[in-house]
DNA sequence: TATAATTCATAACCTACGTTAGGTTGGTAA
DNA sequence: TTACCAACCTAACGTAGGTTATGAATTATA
C-alpha cells in the first residue's frame, strides 16, 4: 500500500489537489518505513513528542496506564491511519502507543508538519487548540471508562476549577458554575440522582461546598490528589519548538 | 475581555509571534459579537457546518441527542474557549451546541480559517484528519456514557467493520481482528469477563460469529440498526467547499 | 403575595456489571 | 506425544449505580 492511500491523502489526491511540493513530501516519507514487531512500543506517555506515524501494515493502539493498575485504550489504529497527531502542539506525549501485531510504520516529524503552516502562525495556533480539545476529550473518556462516580465528579469539578482559574474567575477557591445536576449527569453519563448522592458524599468529606450555582473547593489540592489529575493538557503553553520556529519565521 | 485573551492567542501573542495580518484578522472578528440568551441554540446536529465561535461571556456546551431520549454532553465551554472547530473538515455538524446562561460569542467562518492554510493543502488535510479522529473519540465517549455493554460492543465491532471495509480488508462479511478480549475490555471500560459474556449474547442472537482472531458479521445492517450508527464521521470525504478552494488554489 | 415549575435531597428497591473461581480449548515447544 | 500457557467460557455471588417515588427548598410567573 502506498502512503497515498492514507485516509486524507486519498481524498486530496483523488480531487487532484496536492501540489508538487506536497507530493514530494509524501514520497520522501516513503523512504523511511520502520518494521515493527508485535507489542513493540512506539512511544511512552510523557516522552518528548516530536513525530507522528502512518501505519502501513498491522494494527496499533494508543492507551494510558492508570494508577489502579489497569489501562484505558483510547483508539485502535488500522492500516492507513495516522497515529500521533493528537500530541501535535504539546511538548510531551499524553498517551503511550504500541503495535498490536507486527507491521510497518512511516514516521513524519512535527517539524515538517509545522513548516507546512509556515505562512500563518494563527493557523498553527488554531490547530493546537483543536488538539488540546481532543486531549480534554481523552481525559474524559478515561474517566468515563475506569473510574467510580466519586472520582469522576471530583475530576470534573477540579477540571472546571483549573480552567476557571486560568481566566481569573476563581476567588478564594470559590467560583460560579451555572450547571444543574441534570446537565452534569448528562456529561458524566450517570443518573441525576447519583450525581446528587455523590455531591453529598463530597460534601461530607469536606471536599466540596455547593450552594446552587456557587461552588467552593476548600482544599483543591486534596481533590487533585484524589483524582491523579494530569494538568499538562490544560496548563501548557505551546512547546518551545513552536516558539522558536515562530520567531524564526518573523 | 479582548479576543486576544483566547487561550491560544494568548500563548502566541505573548511570544510576539502573530503577524500583522493575523492580528488584523483577529481584530476584524471583534467587530461582530453576538449577544446570546440563556439556552439559545448555536447550531443543531447535522446542520451545515460553516463557522466556529469564540465564547466571550457566559457558558456554552456541545451535546448529542440520543435515541433513548437522553443526551450526552461532550464538552462545556467557558469564556475564552473556542466552540465548533471540531467540525472543521466536515460538511455537517456532528453535535449540537447551545448556551447555558446568557453571554456573548464571536463567529469566525471556516472559509477564513481555510484560507490561512492556503499554501499547503496537505496541512489542511492533516488538520481534517485530526478532527476526524476527534469525532471518533466523541462517538466512543457517547457510547461509554449512555449505552449498555451489549450496545457498546455491537457499536465497536461495527465501527471496526466499516473502517476495515474502507481499506478493502473485509471479505464475505469476515475480517481479521488481532485483539484479545482483554484489550477490548480496556477499550470499552468493562471487565474481560463481561466482554466474553456479551460476545456470547451476540453470538446467540446470530449477529457475530467469532473464532479467535477471525470475525464474521452475518448481517452487518442488523448490527447497524441496533446501534444507530452515525457513519458520517468515518465515510465522509472532505466537504465540497474544501475541494473548490483546493482547485482554486492550484 | 400566591401558584407553579425547577432543582435538589434522601430512601427503597432492583439490575447490570464486577469479582472470584474453575474448567475447556487451542497453540507452541521439547 | 506430553507439558505448558494464553485466551476464552460459564457460574455464583456481591455491589455500584439505575429507577421510582416523595418531599423540601428555591426560583419564576401571575
Amino acid at each position: 500500500m502506498s502512503l497515498i492511500d492514507t485516509e486524507v491523502m486519498r481524498g486530496l489526491s483523488t480531487q487532484g489537489a496536492l501540489s508538487p511540493e506536497d507530493k514530494a513530501l509524501l514520497l520522501g516519507l516513503e523512504l523511511s518505513p520502520r518494521y515493527m514487531s508485535a507489542s513493540e512500543v512506539l512511544w511512552q506517555e510523557s516522552e518528548d513528542a516530536d513525530l507522528f506515524c502512518v501505519v502501513k501494515e498491522g494494527w496499533a493502539y494508543s492507551y494510558r496506564n492508570l494508577k489502579n493498575g489497569s489501562k484505558q485504550v483510547l483508539k485502535f489504529y488500522l492500516p492507513g491511519d495516522i497515529i500521533g497527531i493528537r500530541d501535535f502542539g504539546f511538548t510531551r506525549r499524553l498517551a503511550s502507543a504500541a503495535m498490536i501485531n507486527k507491521g510497518v510504520i512511516c514516521p513524519f516529524s512535527y517539524q515538517q508538519l509545522f513548516e507546512l503552516f509556515g505562512r500563518s502562525n494563527l493557523a498553527a495556533g488554531i490547530v493546537a487548540t483543536a488538539t488540546r480539545q481532543q486531549a480534554q476529550l481523552s481525559e474524559r473518556l478515561i474517566y468515563l471508562g475506569k473510574y467510580s462516580a466519586h472520582e469522576q465528579l471530583a475530576h470534573f469539578l477540579y477540571e472546571i476549577y483549573l480552567r476557571l482559574k486560568r481566566i481569573e474567575a476563581v476567588k478564594d477557591n470559590s467560583f460560579f458554575m451555572p450547571l444543574t445536576q441534570e446537565l452534569i449527569s448528562d456529561a458524566l453519563g450517570m443518573s441525576p440522582v447519583h450525581v446528587s448522592r455523590t455531591f453529598s458524599m463530597l460534601r461530607e468529606e469536606g471536599l466540596v461546598i455547593r450552594n446552587r450555582q456557587h461552588v467552593k473547593l476548600p482544599d483543591p489540592e486534596a481533590l487533585a490528589r484524589l483524582v491523579e489529575f494530569n494538568d499538562s493538557y490544560i496548563d501548557e503553553l505551546l512547546p518551545p519548538s513552536f516558539s522558536e520556529l515562530l520567531k524564526a519565521s518573523l
